[in-house]
DNA sequence: TTGTAATTGAGAATCAATCGCAATAAGCTT
DNA sequence: AAGCTTATTGCGATTGATTCTCAATTACAA
Protein backbone atom coordinates (compact mmCIF):
# COMPACT_ATOMS: atom_id res chain seq x y z
CA UNK A 1 0.00 0.00 0.00
CA UNK A 2 2.41 2.64 1.25
CA UNK A 3 4.78 1.33 -0.96
CA UNK A 4 2.62 1.78 -4.09
CA UNK A 5 2.43 5.45 -2.93
CA UNK A 6 5.98 5.78 -2.65
CA UNK A 7 6.36 4.31 -5.89
CA UNK A 8 3.90 6.43 -7.90
CA UNK A 9 5.60 9.75 -5.84
CA UNK A 10 8.88 8.78 -6.76
CA UNK A 11 7.70 8.07 -10.73
CA UNK A 12 5.92 11.53 -11.19
CA UNK A 13 8.90 13.35 -9.82
CA UNK A 14 11.17 11.62 -11.74
CA UNK A 15 9.11 13.63 -14.59
CA UNK A 16 8.59 16.72 -12.86
CA UNK A 17 4.69 15.97 -12.57
CA UNK A 18 3.20 16.55 -9.23
CA UNK A 19 1.56 14.55 -6.47
CA UNK A 20 -1.90 15.82 -6.04
CA UNK A 21 -4.54 14.67 -3.82
CA UNK A 22 -6.61 13.58 -6.52
CA UNK A 23 -3.84 11.13 -8.10
CA UNK A 24 -3.17 10.01 -4.64
CA UNK A 25 -6.95 10.11 -4.37
CA UNK A 26 -7.07 7.50 -7.64
CA UNK A 27 -4.57 5.64 -6.57
CA UNK A 28 -5.41 4.57 -3.36
CA UNK A 29 -9.21 3.36 -4.77
CA UNK A 30 -8.01 1.31 -7.38
CA UNK A 31 -5.90 -0.38 -4.63
CA UNK A 32 -9.09 -0.94 -2.78
CA UNK A 33 -11.07 -1.88 -5.37
CA UNK A 34 -10.63 -6.24 -5.35
CA UNK A 35 -9.95 -6.95 -8.74
CA UNK A 36 -10.36 -6.11 -12.44
CA UNK A 37 -11.69 -2.37 -12.78
CA UNK A 38 -12.70 0.07 -15.45
CA UNK A 39 -12.84 3.70 -15.94
CA UNK A 40 -16.75 3.80 -15.30
CA UNK A 41 -16.30 2.15 -11.95
CA UNK A 42 -13.30 4.20 -11.13
CA UNK A 43 -15.18 7.44 -11.76
CA UNK A 44 -18.78 5.83 -9.64
CA UNK A 45 -16.60 5.01 -6.62
CA UNK A 46 -14.61 8.08 -6.23
CA UNK A 47 -17.57 10.45 -7.05
CA UNK A 48 -19.24 9.29 -3.66
CA UNK A 49 -16.33 9.17 -1.63
CA UNK A 50 -15.19 13.16 -2.73
CA UNK A 51 -17.55 14.90 -4.42
CA UNK A 52 -16.06 16.49 -7.37
CA UNK A 53 -13.39 14.53 -9.11
CA UNK A 54 -13.28 15.38 -12.67
CA UNK A 55 -13.41 12.51 -15.48
CA UNK A 56 -11.14 14.16 -17.08
CA UNK A 57 -8.69 13.67 -14.08
CA UNK A 58 -8.82 9.98 -13.93
CA UNK A 59 -8.44 9.42 -17.75
CA UNK A 60 -5.37 11.90 -17.56
CA UNK A 61 -3.78 9.74 -14.93
CA UNK A 62 -4.31 6.70 -16.17
CA UNK A 63 -1.61 6.52 -18.30
CA UNK A 64 0.81 7.84 -15.80
CA UNK A 65 -0.12 4.81 -13.47
CA UNK A 66 0.53 2.64 -16.33
CA UNK A 67 4.20 4.17 -16.62
CA UNK A 68 4.55 3.86 -13.13
CA UNK A 69 3.98 -0.19 -13.52
CA UNK A 70 1.70 0.15 -11.14
CA UNK A 71 -1.64 -1.00 -13.07
CA UNK A 72 -1.91 -2.50 -16.29
CA UNK A 73 -4.62 -2.82 -19.34
CA UNK A 74 -5.37 -6.14 -19.83
CA UNK A 75 -8.31 -6.43 -21.99
CA UNK A 76 -11.54 -5.32 -23.27
CA UNK A 77 -14.74 -5.78 -22.28
CA UNK A 78 -17.95 -4.45 -23.28
CA UNK A 79 -16.20 -2.10 -25.43
CA UNK A 80 -14.34 -0.86 -23.11
CA UNK A 81 -10.74 -1.29 -21.57
CA UNK A 82 -10.31 -3.29 -17.88
CA UNK A 83 -7.30 -2.84 -16.09
CA UNK A 84 -5.88 -4.26 -12.96
CA UNK A 85 -3.34 -3.91 -10.59
CA UNK A 86 -0.11 -5.10 -11.88
CA UNK A 87 2.64 -4.53 -8.90
CA UNK A 88 3.37 -7.68 -7.05
CA UNK A 89 0.82 -9.97 -9.24
CA UNK A 90 2.70 -12.25 -11.76
CA UNK A 91 1.36 -12.29 -15.11
CA UNK A 92 -1.45 -14.61 -15.82
CA UNK A 93 -4.07 -15.18 -18.87
CA UNK A 94 -7.55 -14.34 -18.68
CA UNK A 95 -10.75 -16.74 -19.38
CA UNK A 96 -13.93 -14.72 -19.97
CA UNK A 97 -17.29 -15.65 -19.56
CA UNK A 98 -19.32 -14.15 -22.07
CA UNK A 99 -22.98 -15.38 -21.11
CA UNK A 100 -22.24 -13.70 -17.22
CA UNK A 101 -19.07 -11.99 -17.90
CA UNK A 102 -16.95 -13.44 -15.29
CA UNK A 103 -13.18 -13.33 -15.48
CA UNK A 104 -11.19 -15.92 -14.08
CA UNK A 105 -7.44 -15.66 -14.00
CA UNK A 106 -5.20 -18.52 -14.66
CA UNK A 107 -1.15 -18.90 -14.64
CA UNK A 108 0.59 -20.86 -17.00
CA UNK A 109 4.72 -21.06 -16.67
CA UNK A 110 5.08 -23.16 -19.74
CA UNK A 111 2.57 -20.85 -21.98
CA UNK A 112 4.56 -18.11 -20.65
CA UNK A 113 8.23 -19.97 -21.94
CA UNK A 114 6.25 -21.19 -25.02
CA UNK A 115 5.84 -17.52 -25.66
CA UNK A 116 9.36 -16.25 -25.22
CA UNK A 117 10.80 -18.89 -26.97
CA UNK A 118 8.58 -17.75 -29.97
CA UNK A 119 10.13 -14.39 -29.56
CA UNK A 120 13.23 -15.79 -29.58
CA UNK A 121 12.21 -17.14 -32.87
CA UNK A 122 11.54 -14.06 -34.62
CA UNK A 123 14.42 -12.22 -33.20
CA UNK A 124 11.24 -9.92 -31.05
CA UNK A 125 11.57 -7.82 -27.53
CA UNK A 126 7.93 -8.63 -25.98
CA UNK A 127 7.20 -5.71 -24.04
CA UNK A 128 3.78 -6.95 -23.17
CA UNK A 129 1.76 -10.16 -23.76
CA UNK A 130 -1.79 -10.98 -23.15
CA UNK A 131 -3.50 -14.30 -23.61
CA UNK A 132 -7.79 -14.24 -23.25
CA UNK A 133 -10.18 -16.81 -24.00
CA UNK A 134 -13.87 -16.14 -24.20
CA UNK A 135 -16.26 -18.91 -23.83
CA UNK A 136 -18.71 -19.89 -21.02
CA UNK A 137 -17.94 -20.31 -17.82
CA UNK A 138 -18.63 -23.70 -15.75
CA UNK A 139 -22.02 -22.53 -13.91
CA UNK A 140 -23.07 -20.57 -17.45
CA UNK A 141 -21.89 -23.86 -19.55
CA UNK A 142 -24.00 -25.99 -17.74
CA UNK A 143 -27.38 -23.70 -17.33
CA UNK A 144 -28.06 -24.00 -20.31
CA UNK A 145 -27.10 -26.76 -21.86
CA UNK A 146 -24.79 -24.30 -24.19
CA UNK B 1 -12.98 -17.14 -53.41
CA UNK B 2 -15.99 -18.67 -54.72
CA UNK B 3 -16.42 -21.48 -52.03
CA UNK B 4 -16.20 -18.63 -49.66
CA UNK B 5 -19.13 -16.37 -51.40
CA UNK B 6 -21.79 -19.48 -51.99
CA UNK B 7 -20.64 -19.49 -47.75
CA UNK B 8 -21.69 -16.05 -47.38
CA UNK B 9 -25.02 -16.52 -49.46
CA UNK B 10 -25.97 -19.77 -47.43
CA UNK B 11 -25.66 -18.01 -44.55
CA UNK B 12 -27.68 -15.25 -45.02
CA UNK B 13 -30.04 -17.37 -46.81
CA UNK B 14 -30.38 -19.15 -43.73
CA UNK B 15 -30.88 -16.21 -41.74
CA UNK B 16 -33.75 -14.34 -44.23
CA UNK B 17 -31.14 -11.99 -44.94
CA UNK B 18 -30.15 -10.91 -48.41
CA UNK B 19 -26.90 -11.47 -51.04
CA UNK B 20 -26.57 -7.87 -52.09
CA UNK B 21 -24.44 -6.10 -54.79
CA UNK B 22 -22.90 -4.25 -51.55
CA UNK B 23 -22.50 -7.61 -49.78
CA UNK B 24 -20.39 -9.41 -52.27
CA UNK B 25 -18.19 -6.24 -52.85
CA UNK B 26 -17.32 -6.34 -49.63
CA UNK B 27 -16.69 -9.94 -49.39
CA UNK B 28 -14.82 -9.52 -52.46
CA UNK B 29 -12.62 -6.55 -51.03
CA UNK B 30 -11.68 -8.51 -47.46
CA UNK B 31 -10.90 -11.99 -50.13
CA UNK B 32 -8.49 -9.49 -51.96
CA UNK B 33 -6.28 -8.20 -49.55
CA UNK B 34 -3.38 -9.82 -48.30
CA UNK B 35 -3.17 -9.67 -44.41
CA UNK B 36 -4.75 -8.07 -41.79
CA UNK B 37 -7.73 -5.41 -42.59
CA UNK B 38 -9.74 -2.56 -40.74
CA UNK B 39 -12.86 -0.81 -41.32
CA UNK B 40 -10.82 2.30 -42.26
CA UNK B 41 -9.10 0.74 -45.19
CA UNK B 42 -11.58 -1.36 -46.58
CA UNK B 43 -13.90 1.93 -47.16
CA UNK B 44 -10.96 3.74 -48.92
CA UNK B 45 -10.45 0.42 -51.05
CA UNK B 46 -13.93 0.24 -51.63
CA UNK B 47 -14.41 4.21 -52.09
CA UNK B 48 -11.86 4.47 -55.00
CA UNK B 49 -13.68 1.01 -56.93
CA UNK B 50 -17.63 1.58 -56.28
CA UNK B 51 -17.82 5.50 -55.59
CA UNK B 52 -21.03 5.25 -53.50
CA UNK B 53 -20.55 2.55 -50.85
CA UNK B 54 -21.75 3.85 -47.43
CA UNK B 55 -19.37 3.22 -44.21
CA UNK B 56 -22.45 2.31 -42.56
CA UNK B 57 -22.68 -0.64 -44.35
CA UNK B 58 -19.24 -1.98 -44.56
CA UNK B 59 -19.90 -1.52 -40.32
CA UNK B 60 -23.60 -3.66 -40.56
CA UNK B 61 -21.78 -5.98 -42.88
CA UNK B 62 -18.96 -6.96 -40.66
CA UNK B 63 -20.81 -9.11 -37.50
CA UNK B 64 -22.67 -11.01 -40.72
CA UNK B 65 -19.30 -11.92 -42.33
CA UNK B 66 -18.05 -12.84 -38.45
CA UNK B 67 -21.34 -14.66 -38.02
CA UNK B 68 -20.38 -16.84 -41.07
CA UNK B 69 -17.09 -17.49 -39.67
CA UNK B 70 -15.51 -15.85 -42.59
CA UNK B 71 -13.87 -13.41 -40.50
CA UNK B 72 -12.79 -12.38 -37.13
CA UNK B 73 -11.64 -9.45 -35.07
CA UNK B 74 -7.98 -10.28 -34.13
CA UNK B 75 -6.84 -7.76 -32.24
CA UNK B 76 -6.97 -3.48 -31.88
CA UNK B 77 -4.43 -1.30 -33.36
CA UNK B 78 -3.88 2.09 -33.01
CA UNK B 79 -7.25 1.82 -31.02
CA UNK B 80 -9.33 0.10 -34.02
CA UNK B 81 -10.33 -3.49 -34.30
CA UNK B 82 -8.32 -5.34 -36.90
CA UNK B 83 -9.91 -8.65 -38.68
CA UNK B 84 -8.69 -11.17 -40.99
CA UNK B 85 -10.29 -13.52 -43.13
CA UNK B 86 -10.86 -16.88 -40.92
CA UNK B 87 -11.57 -19.74 -43.27
CA UNK B 88 -8.71 -21.94 -43.97
CA UNK B 89 -6.40 -19.69 -41.59
CA UNK B 90 -5.17 -22.26 -39.16
CA UNK B 91 -5.55 -20.16 -35.49
CA UNK B 92 -2.35 -18.16 -34.70
CA UNK B 93 -1.53 -15.93 -32.53
CA UNK B 94 0.69 -12.25 -33.21
CA UNK B 95 3.28 -10.32 -32.87
CA UNK B 96 2.71 -6.58 -33.14
CA UNK B 97 5.81 -3.83 -33.31
CA UNK B 98 4.66 -0.72 -31.56
CA UNK B 99 7.31 1.23 -33.23
CA UNK B 100 6.26 0.44 -37.03
CA UNK B 101 3.03 -1.39 -36.40
CA UNK B 102 4.13 -4.76 -37.93
CA UNK B 103 1.97 -7.62 -37.30
CA UNK B 104 3.53 -10.98 -37.60
CA UNK B 105 1.97 -13.95 -37.13
CA UNK B 106 2.72 -17.24 -35.28
CA UNK B 107 1.26 -20.66 -34.82
CA UNK B 108 2.18 -23.11 -32.01
CA UNK B 109 0.61 -25.86 -31.37
CA UNK B 110 1.81 -26.62 -27.81
CA UNK B 111 0.33 -23.25 -26.46
CA UNK B 112 -2.78 -24.38 -28.19
CA UNK B 113 -2.27 -27.58 -26.49
CA UNK B 114 -1.67 -26.08 -22.65
CA UNK B 115 -4.44 -23.67 -23.67
CA UNK B 116 -7.17 -26.50 -23.94
CA UNK B 117 -5.74 -27.69 -20.99
CA UNK B 118 -6.35 -24.88 -18.90
CA UNK B 119 -9.83 -24.82 -20.46
CA UNK B 120 -10.44 -28.34 -18.79
CA UNK B 121 -9.37 -27.28 -15.74
CA UNK B 122 -11.55 -24.57 -15.19
CA UNK B 123 -14.54 -26.36 -16.80
CA UNK B 124 -14.48 -23.58 -19.28
CA UNK B 125 -15.82 -24.21 -22.82
CA UNK B 126 -14.00 -21.91 -24.93
CA UNK B 127 -15.54 -20.00 -27.97
CA UNK B 128 -12.59 -17.48 -28.82
CA UNK B 129 -8.56 -17.26 -28.00
CA UNK B 130 -6.25 -14.75 -28.65
CA UNK B 131 -2.81 -14.41 -27.83
CA UNK B 132 -1.33 -11.56 -28.68
CA UNK B 133 2.54 -9.87 -27.97
CA UNK B 134 3.80 -6.32 -28.02
CA UNK B 135 6.97 -5.42 -28.47
CA UNK B 136 9.98 -4.19 -30.99
CA UNK B 137 10.07 -5.88 -34.50
CA UNK B 138 13.69 -7.56 -35.38
CA UNK B 139 14.18 -4.70 -37.39
CA UNK B 140 13.13 -1.82 -34.96
CA UNK B 141 14.88 -3.75 -32.16
CA UNK B 142 18.19 -3.29 -34.08
CA UNK B 143 17.67 0.17 -35.25
CA UNK B 144 17.35 2.35 -31.84
CA UNK B 145 19.27 0.33 -29.42
CA UNK B 146 15.55 0.12 -27.91
C1' DT C 1 -44.94 -9.08 -62.11
C1' DT C 2 -46.13 -8.24 -57.52
C1' DG C 3 -45.76 -7.88 -52.63
C1' DT C 4 -43.26 -7.94 -48.50
C1' DA C 5 -39.68 -7.25 -45.73
C1' DA C 6 -34.70 -6.45 -45.69
C1' DT C 7 -31.22 -3.09 -47.14
C1' DT C 8 -29.18 1.03 -48.54
C1' DG C 9 -27.13 5.89 -48.17
C1' DA C 10 -27.08 10.14 -45.95
C1' DG C 11 -27.04 12.59 -42.17
C1' DA C 12 -28.17 12.81 -37.29
C1' DA C 13 -27.22 10.87 -32.88
C1' DT C 14 -24.41 8.67 -29.38
C1' DC C 15 -20.85 8.16 -26.30
C1' DA C 16 -16.20 7.41 -24.63
C1' DA C 17 -12.12 9.91 -24.69
C1' DT C 18 -9.55 14.20 -25.41
C1' DC C 19 -8.82 19.11 -25.53
C1' DG C 20 -8.69 24.23 -24.33
C1' DC C 21 -8.69 27.41 -20.99
C1' DA C 22 -8.95 30.09 -16.84
C1' DA C 23 -8.37 29.35 -12.03
C1' DT C 24 -5.79 26.78 -8.69
C1' DA C 25 -2.04 24.73 -6.28
C1' DA C 26 2.48 21.73 -5.87
C1' DG C 27 6.79 22.25 -4.59
C1' DC C 28 11.31 24.55 -5.44
C1' DT C 29 13.94 28.74 -4.09
C1' DT C 30 15.06 32.29 -1.22
C1' DA D 1 6.83 31.88 5.27
C1' DA D 2 6.23 34.01 0.91
C1' DG D 3 6.98 34.16 -3.93
C1' DC D 4 7.43 32.07 -8.39
C1' DT D 5 7.14 28.92 -11.90
C1' DT D 6 4.77 25.57 -14.05
C1' DA D 7 1.82 21.46 -13.71
C1' DT D 8 -2.93 20.34 -12.73
C1' DT D 9 -7.71 20.70 -12.12
C1' DG D 10 -12.69 21.07 -13.48
C1' DC D 11 -15.70 22.44 -16.72
C1' DG D 12 -17.61 22.58 -20.98
C1' DA D 13 -16.71 22.02 -25.76
C1' DT D 14 -14.90 18.92 -29.20
C1' DT D 15 -13.51 14.94 -31.53
C1' DG D 16 -14.05 10.72 -33.92
C1' DA D 17 -15.55 6.04 -34.36
C1' DT D 18 -19.70 3.59 -34.39
C1' DT D 19 -24.71 3.24 -34.41
C1' DC D 20 -29.19 4.80 -35.45
C1' DT D 21 -33.21 6.82 -38.17
C1' DC D 22 -35.81 6.99 -42.01
C1' DA D 23 -37.37 7.39 -46.63
C1' DA D 24 -36.26 5.31 -50.95
C1' DT D 25 -34.70 1.13 -53.05
C1' DT D 26 -34.34 -3.70 -54.03
C1' DA D 27 -33.82 -8.91 -53.20
C1' DC D 28 -36.30 -12.70 -53.82
C1' DA D 29 -40.24 -15.85 -53.09
C1' DA D 30 -44.76 -16.66 -54.92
Amino acid sequence: MINQIAIFREYLKSRDLRFTPERRLILEAILSLPGHFNIEGLYYKLHRKMGRLSLATIYRSIPHLINSGLIKEVMRYADRPQYEKSLGCPHHGHLVCINCGKILEFKDDEIEKLQDRVCREYDFKPTEHRLGIRGYCKNCRHKKGK
